[in-house]
DNA sequence: CCTACCGATCGGTAGG
DNA sequence: CCTACCGATCGGTAGG
């Protein structure tokens, strides 16, 4: 029964000491060391150390990725999906603040074809959120002219929380959601007013 | 006369590598190939990898500092200087994008007591954030009520640019300053227009 | 899961 | 500025 957990156990240490001192300052011996293991010992789970960063990274993309296709599924009214989003892309940065991290610092440590692939998932994702935006100024219910750098803007405003939240400190996550959302409403220049029915 | 200049190229060199492959994936070796050197002749001109990394980090945190006191200080308007100051740190960001991005990723690379004093300046520096956007709320020219999430928010907005910008890509350095300025007057809820005096 | 060990590479020094 | 070289450490394999 310890057998199925044990590549976990190992991916989530890993995790840690990527967040902590970045991937070439983790050696295999150190991710070991958190679990009482010798080194050459992990390599009846792994592949090697690069596929341990591979697997965290494009996991972590394509979790907030579905997460924001599943919130946005939800609803019609644009600004709601906008809304939801939102909330998921903020949750997603205090929830798995390590993984976001390392998904954030270590791009330049993933060789080919690894990096290209994250690269294309974050475009993607970042392509989901400008055609909400532009969706949003369609509908006349936001005012932005720059979809585009709107879409930089509040992704990156999320992505900064994964450096400095701390789960156990005083703000909850559900405060931050919200405020956050009022934030990435502003920035998009919303109507949060629900829409009025065409006369 | 090539003296004086050796240890800026170094540094330089250094700058683009750690931006390109992180401090831990960056060897002495590969540096003083970029300039046609053996690694041992960087020691004429350095003290460790080590210190390079810390001068290129408190260099740059110092510098956006410095250039936010300077940019507040030519006005008494507070909403214009939270504009100039915003100006100022978006504009570092497209400027200094290797630096800053450095400054952002490698903070856990820094030893002790390097470390510690960039936190501090980084503290510094958001606490000027912080202070502003009070006062801007305290004269009911914005309305946030988290006047602490906002610099968080705000400031994070503008990191993320390092990631992302281009120098020599479609978009210039005063429209982005210009649209993220008002990203961020609007992320604090700014009256945007001028003080009324006091009837 | 371990010990023993590999070749490669690291930051840095000695000495000129 | 170089060559020669150091001890330490790296990711990973062999073999059990």
């Amino acid at each position: 029964m310890t057998e199925p957990s044990r590549a976990r156990e190992i991916r989530e240490a890993a995790t840690e000491l990527f967040y902590e001192r970045g991937y070439h300052g983790t050696s295999m011996r150190e991710i070991a060391a958190r679990l009482n293991m010798r080194a050459p010992s992990l390599y009846n789970h792994l592949e090697s150390k690069q596929q341990l960063l591979v697997d965290i990274i494009e996991d972590d993309v394509a979790l907030i990725t579905r997460e924001f296709e599943d919130a946005t599924a939800t609803t019609d009214d644009v600004i709601e999906k906008f809304r939801r989003g939102f909330e998921v892309h903020v949750r997603h940065h205090t929830r798995y603040a390590h993984e976001s991290k390392i998904a954030m610092t270590e791009v330049a440590a993933l060789e080919e074809p690894g990096q290209s692939e994250v690269k294309e998932m974050r475009r993607h994702y970042t392509e989901l959120w400008r055609t909400l935006i532009e969706q949003a100024v369609a509908e006349g219910r936001a005012s932005t002219q720059s979809t585009n750098l709107a879409a930089y803007a509040i992704i990156d405003m999320g992505i900064g929380i994964a450096r400095w939240f701390r789960p156990d400190g005083p703000l909850s996550e559900g405060t931050l959601a919200g405020t956050y959302c009022d934030f990435a409403l502003s920035v998009i220049g919303a109507d949060s007013s629900p829409p009025r029915s065409r006369t």
